[in-house]
DNA sequence: AAATCAATTTAGCCTTGACTAACTTTAAAA
DNA sequence: TTTTAAAGTTAGTCAAGGCTAAATTGATTT
């Protein structure tokens, strides 16, 4: 009888959760390199210390995480010196920011509080695709 | 001169992270009790090959995630049996299906393809505040 | 120039959430 | 009723992302 998807659910979720994995394995990256970017912009430079007060972790946890963004290939960085993004870091860190931006001022504008769309912004933004992106976008221009 | 809470970005963002992780921490288990109580809505009782099939991953995996839900209080379950929910879980479970049935009807009353939506939302549903929540849905009833 | 302090690194530990491979139990077929 | 297939369990491994405690390095004071 002619196929489902429109009226039920889809039976196969399976491809659903694989992104929302991949989602996840990509957030605190998103996250590092797109603080990376504004540490380096507001202060001159990127150091751990900051880094850890910001995300509210401690140093060590900090240096783990630089060692695996620099095995990725977004940042370099030399021993108790700062922090620098590559291109690839900064192209990251620039595509984040902007999405950053778009999902907190769509929240701010369909009338959530600033101090929760601040919150909720955070997690929200790394799972919205490029679809939805467009669409939070497209509702900005006429915020009615 | 003055506090800048208003106009400059919070200077102080752990607490947003924090809460972050936290939301990250309760992720999977609320996927769990929602889908462990669709498939007793759907199919009478929930196993772990379904769970395993829907989840898209190993019958290892649930079994261990089944036995840290287990521990926490939100199923039972007996050896080569199939999975109850408790009380606490059924709550949660409730709970979390009526946020992501209003987080997916949100994104598609705004324009979002329905199949765009269902992946979007599966990532979304575990960051939006009840302030947002509440936000989504008073924009339901007015799609306009 | 030493001493001190702050920042960073290292080592070792933990939980979550994934996997494979091998084993056991239950259910279905023959 | 035996055999076989499916489902579930167990054991062992791994990476991510947290932690603490201790060691090291670099920067600032004295
Ligand atoms: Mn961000
Ligand atoms: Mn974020
Ligand atoms: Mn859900
Ligand atoms: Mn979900």
């Amino acid at each position: 009888m002619g196929d489902d998807t429109a009226v039920n659910p889809r039976h196969n979720k399976a491809e659903v959760f694989a992104r929302l994995r991949d989602a996840h394995a990509r957030e605190v990256t998103e996250d590092y390199v797109e603080m990376i970017g504004d540490l380096i912009a507001e202060e001159g430079e990127a150091r751990s210390v900051a880094l850890a007060e910001r995300f509210g972790v401690t140093a060590a946890t900090v240096n783990n995480t630089i060692k695996r963004l620099e095995r990725d290939g977004y940042v370099t960085s030399r021993p108790y010196r700062s922090i620098f993004l590559t291109e690839k870091g900064e192209t990251l860190a620039k595509k984040c920011r902007a999405r950053h931006q778009i999902v907190y001022n769509f929240l701010v504008s369909i009338g959530v509080d600033p101090e929760i769309a601040e919150f909720d912004a955070e997690g929200i933004e790394h799972h919205v695709s490029e679809e939805t992106l467009a669409v939070f976008e497209g509702r900005l221009d006429s915020p009615r």
